[in-house]
DNA sequence: CTAAATACCATGATATCCCATGATATCCCA
DNA sequence: TGGGATATCATGGGATATCATGGTATTTAG
């Protein structure tokens, strides 16, 4: 479970520490490394479980060699996922793109979202989470939970 | 798996290194070339894994015997399909043909698509993506059902 | 014998590994 | 329960290995 927030500094190779709660948990989990990649709707990155990736890959490569939304999936999952490996300090070294995409200098915010996580710049996320977006999120969470029970 | 994108040089002799993560990832699937073919809808370089090639090419010879894709595919993939080897330092020498379906001139982006890879002329693919995520977006939902199911 | 393809070597840039340090949190025992 | 000892953690930086790239030598084929 990935929960609370951390605020970490991105050095000048960029690279920055993973909250040591949120690594032991990926180590639990048997990974050495973390899938990432731009929100789709928001300026922040997501961490994506690699068994997650997994399942969609594989539903992406189920689909038509031919069919065209093979391609647009694929496109707009595959290749906008990065692989981050840990150093031995715990440490990831972030991507141009990545870092882009949230507007992320100096500062990484961790922000736990139970089964997955977000990497923010610390200032936009105070602007967002007061946000209505976040409210509809929320709202759309709270949606999830009760079609799931 | 075959994720995020990587740039590289085609140099004089038309040579270009394919990035190191997807050549360790051809290496744990024991080959030591790879098979790539023109798209058939877009003006991109495919690779596919032998495996997949097989799958690909069962696909059509099950197709209709008169229905004119079986033709139109069977020619594009055994017939265009070239095996490019690896040298020592891990480039491949492109195929004019391949090139030239391409528009590539004297860039290549290798785009990861999970399973399988394309490579791009630079600002073909930044075309494409654009219309790629936005049509992505639209259909992500019915994505995800298939990939829960 | 010539041209093209292939193998081989050199180099700069980059990323990775490894060790050091200070700060904080945790432990342990009086 | 205090408070020093110890472990964990985030951070920094130098050494090392990897990677992409360019070029030269050698082989092969026609």
């Amino acid at each position: 479970m990935f929960i609370s927030t951390y605020e970490n500094k991105l050095d000048k190779k960029g690279r920055v520490s993973v909250p040591a709660p949120y690594r032991s948990q990926i180590n639990k989990d048997g990974f050495d490394s973390i899938i990432c990649y731009p929100s789709f709707t928001l300026p922040t990155i997501e961490f994506c479980p690699q068994s997650r990736l997994d399942k969609i890959i594989e539903a992406i490569d189920n689909l038509n060699p031919f069919d065209e939304n093979r391609d647009i999936f694929a496109t707009s999952v595959a290749a906008n996922s990065h692989k981050l490996n840990f150093d031995s300090e715990g440490r990831v070294t972030m991507v141009q793109k990545l870092l882009k995409h949230a507007n992320i200098n100096s500062k990484v915010l961790f922000v736990g979202q139970g089964k997955t996580f977000q990497m923010w710049d610390p200032n936009n996320f105070k602007r967002f989470s007061l946000s209505a977006q976040k409210k509809a999120n929320l709202k759309r969470a709270e949606l999830k939970w009760k079609s799931e029970n």
